[in-house]
DNA sequence: AATGAATGAGTCTTCATTCAT
DNA sequence: CATGAATGAAGACTCATTCAT
């Protein structure tokens, strides 16, 4: 036995890890928390109960595995969004638009992040606001960067009231029937330029 | 007998349903919905499981129940700050400011609106959501009610926008230790001009 | 105080007791003695739980109540018909038959005597037992007064058969949608004939 | 792992579910449907509370299986009995004897079919007609094949007659003590006699 | 006599987690 | 490594009955 695991063996282990992710986000997003179950999981990714505890030590594991691997692709989505405008207030407002409509896109992951992360146990709670703080803080230093352009006494409110605003905004419009809402690009439109006003603004 | 039921009594239970619900709303804003067990109501509230279940259908209904209160309770604070301020802006500052305080200083309170009634069954969603709607309907009336003050394209989207600022900056501040943060007033003050700035900036 | 209590009280006190007992009945007929609470007899008959105790000391003596109500009123109509025909077979068959029509016409009463009753407390089961063993006295007497028409060798055996022949084949009838079953009197008919053969058959 | 299930694994279970319904059978004909609770049979099969329900949705899911149960064993005794005799008339008494003996021999069983079985759920009231219309059928058939022997006008009600004749007299003779009753082979025989004579007597 | 609020034991059921195979 | 049967604590809810008013 010259090694550990094979390489083999090793991108199966990923691969499976990546499939309990994926089926566990799925109904977190679609059922929430409490009622998305481990069997029903396990059910949906194949596999056992026992292999399932193989990968997570507990169901608040799974949680936290998704709600990070969320957070790196909004954060990754916003990054590239910022990167592609060189102008300080177009790149916010690219940020946030990105944001809004990533969300927009993948409904799930939104509700996972808005609302079915809420009122768990204190744990996932803190989970959840560092996921939320780290994209403030990216938002704090861009408002610190350009304190010309945007003079915002506390940033770091400013961030939090901006965060609030869009998740507010994309979870109304989420709840909202098909037929009855403004495209995903309007509202993205509008609920960047409510936060830019706001953090432009003179006063 | 002279009459159906005495005052006496009927005061009564409205003591006991008072009671019931206060002890409930402490109970689900200090451990959330799920967390907070009917017998634990009980065994905090005093009385018997029946007794509970005599003023309340079942669990849910207290939860709608303390979610309603606290919306009239919300809904009465931020009408009187408006009804003291003439000038338009001053109102809508008013009221912001007014929404932060009370749940700063109702922070049980302030938890189960913003992140205890979240992620809990369609019917718990739905009376949330409209709890919430109703106050953006308040904004979107002092909007309308001045074009010229508010320029906004999409008074609905404005609207959404403020609400999830102020909760979101509000329960920051909740979360962050007490000697860290700044005082209630003040991020209060800071909250508010960042939506007057938003909802009054010429884009 | 010369007498313990006023007629026009005695005669209120029946009534009320009479209201009950027909109530529960009709509960008890449709939702069955489990499904039939206390607090829904109470709420269909009006007066107050605390009244009701004062009437029955309990859930158990109503439903004794109404079942023996109900025996006696199969007895009545039983002994009418048996009455108006001289022939033993033609009373025996009217018998039958009356027990059949009764009950059709009163499809709640027979599902209290037929289901409702079967498989509750031992002493109801009890009570249930000595209404039927009632009837099934009946028709032993009839059998025994006239051995050389009904040459039954054990007619408590036979008295059984007959009964429990009726009220199957009623209950089989009441079961059956109205669309497709025959006329009552029909199957009171043939159920007479069939019993009628049994105890008429030589062997 | 060279098959999916072992079957030692698969014998397990089934044998485990075997216990699961043989005491609950027991139970619910020794008490009743509503008197027998699930933590009782959970006690007396020994295992958990978990385990039961792995093995039935809930505890109509046991009774319903009980009674199917039921249902087969005493067809396949039935229809066994039918084979041994090549007369009709044989054949029927045979059948009606050996339903009255399986019964007297298996007094919980009978219980279950006779009396706990009745006024449930109409879930429950649906499953034990339709084992009665399985048996029903059969008598049917019999009396249809011979109409020369058997000149019933309307063998469906002739069929219902009978198995309520056999169940009720086979039920007095459970109830009635040890001491004071005749031998069940005795009171088949007089059962069988009566229906042989309904069926086969001229009108 | 009448009321009806209060009681609380007891029911069914769920599900995260473990561990023998 | 994988399996999946077993666990059992805990939860929500019901309803016959009592008793202070």
């Amino acid at each position: 036995m010259p090694y550990r695991s094979t390489p083999k063996t090793e991108a199966r282990k990923d691969a499976r890890r990546k499939l309990w992710l994926e089926t566990a986000t799925r109904l977190f997003g679609e059922r929430g928390y409490h009622a998305a179950t481990v069997p029903m999981i396990v059910a949906e990714a194949g596999g056992s109960t026992g292999s399932f505890y193989m990968y997570f030590r507990n169901k608040e594991d799974v949680f936290v595995a998704a709600l990070e691997a969320l957070g790196e692709q909004i954060t990754a989505t916003m990054d590239q969004a910022r990167a592609e405008n060189a102008d300080p207030v177009s790149a916010m407002r690219a940020a946030v638009e990105s944001l809004f409509l990533f969300l927009a896109r993948n409904p799930r992951e939104a509700r996972i992040m808005i609302v079915e992360s809420s009122g768990l146990s204190p744990r996932l709670e803190q989970v959840r606001r560092s996921v939320l703080a780290r994209h403030a803080e990216r938002v704090v230093e861009t408002l610190r960067s350009d304190p010309a352009t945007f003079p915002a006494a506390y940033p770091e409110v400013a961030a939090r009231c901006m965060v609030g605003a869009v998740f507010e905004s994309l979870y109304t419009w989420l709840e909202t029937a098909e037929r009855e809402r403004l495209p995903a690009e309007e509202v993205a439109r509008v609920t960047a330029e409510y936060n830019i006003a706001a953090v432009t603004g003179r006063r």
